[in-house]
RNA sequence: GUGGGUGUAGCUCAGUUGGCAGAGCACCAGGUUGUGGCCCUGGGUGUCGUGGGUUCAAGCCCCAUCACUCACCCCA
């Protein structure tokens, strides 16, 4: 037997009908903060993404599916949509019209990790973008969406947790202080640790290790490095969350792992996921749209884990099936033959109605018809085609009348019309 | 990429010291010649993940491999 690819999944019919109840919460509440749907392809220059998201990140040295197209092209599977939305918002001169705007996408995101819990190699993404907001409401107002989002899903013990990760101005300093402490206890830091030192000092910050946790203790926090001009931006979006009434954490061991973020980061982590904490995360990138070939154009966004929010929920909320209005109890190959059609008309008119295909036995049927759920049950065989007239059951109150066969679907139609 | 755990029926899982492949649920059929749920009776629906090896004999022991899973790592 061929089975799917390691780490990527089916999501059966019984799942789908949460799959879409997010989605339909997510574009509603979108749609009231004045977003707009961008759909872009799955696969891109894989420059764009090594460009995009930082040659030195994990994502790019070693999870990306890259492959060589027949033209010799190199292209990669999309690892993270704000790269795609970047190129499109560029390429398309979206800031021509309205240097202002605000996106979003939902689909398959490629990462060749380990799979685990809450991991998988092909998972989904809700991406949202905002374009050309330089001022901290924009900030705020994302973190607030997102709360509002979980909140109207009933997503409990979930919790923003926020950091700033300043700006070209005050980061270096930052990261001067932090690999003067570095060094002082480099004995002390594990193996890869020891590797992000150099490389990218802020990523020891969150590292599990133990030791290490201990070895930076007091380390300095980015916040009381901030420049002026960060340290009032970030001022402002936490008094706007508090405001607005979003529980928040300050994090300062937050630090995220694509090279673009910059001032606001943030993460919505739950407990309810083993290792994988983090259900949504994103923040600001105010250089990438320039780095990527575009006007320099302050941006912010965030993503949400589509699979580890189906985690989340699936075990709480259920969605019922739909059951059918009428189930068509037909016996013999005539009666069947005029089920079907008078199935196929219902249908049209937008009728749930099912019969049975098989040469089964009546009570083999009313059994379906019953697990079905079917509100009511039409009995035919030769007798009633003989006849003129069929019986129509009332599945719950057992009471069964009689109805003439001549123009049955349209009387069909108006008795079982929602 | 590293480490641990697990793979037996559609699902959840038993399977003793190596000796005929099992249970519950689900499903199918019948009890009722044309009427659902409850009940009764009958039916196992299987490449014991896969490939080798040891053995008279392997679900069980050995090797390899694949998948799932948890953790590291990383992130959504």
């Amino acid at each position: 037997m061929i089975q799917l690819i390691r780490g990527f999944k089916d999501i059966l019919p019984a799942e789908v009908a949460l799959w879409q109840h997010i989605e339909r919460t997510a574009v509603a509440l979108f749609a009231a903060f004045g977003f707009d749907e961008i759909r872009v392809p799955i696969m891109e220059k894989t420059e764009l993404f090594a460009r995009g998201i930082g040659e030195d990140t994990d994502i790019v040295e070693k999870e990306m599916y890259t492959l060589e197209d027949r033209g010799g092209e190199r292209l990669t599977l999309r690892p993270e949509a704000t790269a795609s939305i970047v190129r499109a918002y560029i390429q398309h001169k979206l800031y021509a019209d309205d240097p202002l705007r605000k996106l979003y996408t939902i689909g398959p995101m490629f990462r060749r990790e380990r799979p685990q819990k809450g991991r998988y190699r092909q998972f989904y993404q809700i991406d949202v973008e905002a374009f050309g907001m330089a001022g901290p409401y924009i900030d705020a107002q994302m973190i607030h969406m997102l709360h509002l989002f979980f909140q109207r899903l009933g997503v409990s013990r979930s919790l923003a947790h926020l950091n700033s990760l300043g700006c070209p101005v005050c980061r270096p300093r930052f990261r001067e202080a932090l690999s003067g402490l570095l060094a002082q206890v480099e004995e002390k830091l594990c193996a890869d640790c020891r590797r992000r030192q150099a490389r990218n000092p802020l990523r020891v910050l969150d590292c599990k290790v133990p030791t290490c946790r201990e070895a930076v203790a007091d380390a300095p926090a980015i916040v009381d490095y901030l420049c002026d001009d960060c340290r009032q931006h970030f001022n402002s979006v936490t008094e706007s969350l508090a405001r607005l009434g979003v529980p928040f954490e300050l994090n300062k061991r937050l630090v995220r792992g694509l090279d673009y973020y910059t001032r606001t980061t943030f993460e919505i982590q739950t407990d309810l996921l083993g290792a994988q904490s983090a259900v949504a995360g994103g923040g600001r990138y105010d250089g990438l749209v320039e780095t990527l070939g575009g006007p320099a154009t302050p941006a912010i966004g965030f993503a949400v884990g589509f699979d580890r929010l189906v985690e989340i929920l699936g075990q709480r909320l259920k969605v019922e099936a739909p059951k059918p209005a009428l189930f068509i109890a037909a016996l013999g190959e005539k009666a069947r033959r005029e089920a079907f059609y008078w199935c196929a008309a219902l249908a049209a008119a937008g009728i749930y109605v099912e019969m049975e295909h098989g040469d089964k036995s009546l009570k083999a049927q009313m059994k379906r018809a019953d697990r079905l759920g079917a509100a009511r049950v039409l009995i035919v065989g030769e007798a009633e085609l003989a006849s003129g007239k069929a019986n129509l059951r009332d599945m719950a109150t057992k009471a069964q009348s009689e109805i003439a066969l001549d123009g049955v679907a349209e009387k069909l139609e108006q008795t079982l019309k929602p």
